[in-house]
DNA sequence: TATCCATGGATGTATAATATCCACGATAAA
DNA sequence: TTTATCGTGGATATTATACATCCATGGATA
């Protein structure tokens, strides 16, 4: 099973919007700096996040990402359905119904197995929604519990 | 998640060597044929299964693929990770460590990640174990219980 | 209205799944 | 022991998808 970087990526963005100092919006272009990432594929990672209600975004001088909500609400299982989604997709080709066609039951047959990765699927997601960002993150383990993003970036300019 | 089309083929090639009159060993250019897949390419996922121990092959004349063990005893999960692994294959940047650098725990952080999703793949593993091809199939949907694949082909080239 | 920033379409690149071809080696029957 | 047969495995081609980038557009605010 392979879990793709990008929900790295979104539980890192999270994270660090968690962060910022008075929680203050987070432009892309900071946030792909900071993730050494493009901004343009960075962008498509905070859409999904959006449109997952995860985090909001605000166009305009200014604006920039906010989380939509505390990190207490926010589940692994929340990031990374908004990247992956939460269906399992079997791939099939099909072939069982024309191999099988003498034995006439054969779509029940392949429903069980369609349904049994459903299940499994199912139990891989319930997991996932057992740990929340704020239990991932040690607050204070960072300083104060906020770091001040913009004036690390411009710091590291230097 | 994305469960390839190997596993699908996988059960069915057990499926058919189960359903194969008297057991006989079958040649990977009968499954192929049976299948409509490349000879080639099916040879790769039938090794992937030899391997495994869920089928056995015997080379020369005469020679084919025969299954190892009962259908009562070969589970979903057992073709699943025969041909993709059971391990959860989490794709790490690890560009954490470098913004969180600041924050001395992180390697902790990353490692809640890793292990929930362990976790999640186990529960998946788990109900893939729970059901097994003789509960799949319906026997008694086929003709006897058995198939004589050999005519059949035969029969189709007519 | 001018600036800033998110949005979204088009496109390029890298990697893995899918699929095929062919040379080799092992087996057993003739 | 010869020969036909069949699995094994390396090299390679093709296709799909993840990863990544560029640029045109549109909305929000000062």
């Amino acid at each position: 099973m392979v879990v793709n970087r990008c929900v790295e990526q979104g539980i890192n963005v999270v994270l660090i919007l968690s962060l910022e100092k008075d929680h203050r919006p987070l432009r892309s272009t900071q946030l792909s700096a900071i993730l050494s990432v493009s901004d343009s594929y960075l962008k498509k990672i905070l859409r999904k996040l959006v449109l997952a209600g995860i985090i909001t975004s605000s166009p305009g001088k200014d604006g920039g990402f906010q989380l939509a909500r505390s990190i207490e609400e926010i589940s692994i299982f929340d990031v990374y359905s908004a990247l992956e989604g939460e269906k399992c997709d079997l791939k099939r080709s099909g072939i069982g119904h024309r191999i099988f066609v003498y034995g006439k039951e054969f779509a029940k047959e392949e429903e069980r197995v369609v349904s049994v990765f459903e299940r499994a699927n199912a139990a891989f997601c319930d997991e996932l929604r057992k740990l929340t960002i704020s239990e991932l993150a040690s607050k204070e383990h960072y300083q104060n519990g906020t770091v001040d993003f913009e004036a690390l970036m411009n710091e590291s300019k230097k």
